[in-house]
DNA sequence: CTTATTCTTGACTAAAATAGTCGGGAATAG
DNA sequence: CTATTCCCGACTATTTTAGTCAAGAATAAG
């Protein structure tokens, strides 16, 4: 998982849809005039939420974006996912040059720290946002969700 | 805060710092060795590292680097920001344009949920990871560090 | 003192990711 | 029909990341 400025601007677009969208589809153009982004950079972005089951699309005038679902049922870790896609896994896979086992062992310690963290944003929902807290008390991240993040 | 390759990077080769110095200094081709890391990348990275007193130097033969403190004081968090530094704050800051306060809105919730995990990454030492676990039982996040985490 | 080692610094380059542009489409409401 | 809006691919510019290079300063060890 990466946390860069693209999914800042996924993140803030789907909010804006959240806030904006009522019965009716909003449009990129009101989103890009709204949150000061590019139109086609929406669009693009747009593309892979929608691919990533997150927003539905209507055309034609009067058209536009809705949520999949409601705002409650959408995480923010969905959301960069979607539109972050890859996260590349560098050093070490095939290649058995891995001394010690040193190379691996950061490897995967790196990966179960970005774990972690898509864990913790797997538990804000948009509607969370909406409503003033980043989290359900109901799901909390308990000590036992720690016991993977060690070197192997 | 961004969670970036070169973060991970800085974040592998302090671990390896931590593992490998004992009373001795590790000099970065050995580090650059193990972890397969470009020399010149890393004298990058350790200069960072060094401004952000997170380790000290020794020069000349049987030179390298140490930790400044020991790993039990060292969080994943301070690594990051050293080299990863400044966190752009791109739209609306002088600029009077939010329009119903909400592109600013977006902006500062972002800022909090970065904050979050900023926080999460704050109670992950070194010596955390070398100890196989992700977090000190004793620090553990709260509920109450949510509450920031909101529309303004 | 000399030498090899290692950090220190700055400038430069290459490659990749990010952000944005452009132009042509296809669907559809009015 | 026509304007609106999504859709899609290719293209470009900018920034960031990663890596290179060269010169220099400190110092341990012979």
């Amino acid at each position: 998982m990466k946390l860069t400025t693209r999914g800042r601007y996924a993140v803030t677009a789907m909010l804006d849809l959240a806030i904006n969208g009522g019965s009716r589809p909003v449009s990129l153009a009101d989103i890009s005039g709204r949150q000061e982004i590019s139109l086609s950079y929406l669009e693009q972005l747009f593309a892979k939420l929608r691919r990533g089951q997150l927003v539905t699309s209507a055309r034609g005038p009067g058209g536009g974006y809705r949520l999949a679902r409601s705002g409650a049922e959408i995480y923010v870790a969905e959301i960069i996912d979607a539109v972050d896609e890859s996260v590349d896994v560098t050093n070490c896979q095939g290649k058995g040059n891995c001394q010690q086992g040193e190379t691996c062992l950061t490897h995967h310690l790196w990966e179960d720290l970005s774990g972690q963290i898509h864990d913790f944003l797997s538990h804000i929902s948009l509607g969370d946002l909406m409503d003033g807290r980043g989290r359900r008390p109901s799901q909390q991240m308990t000590d036992g969700a720690f016991q993977t993040l060690s070197i192997r």
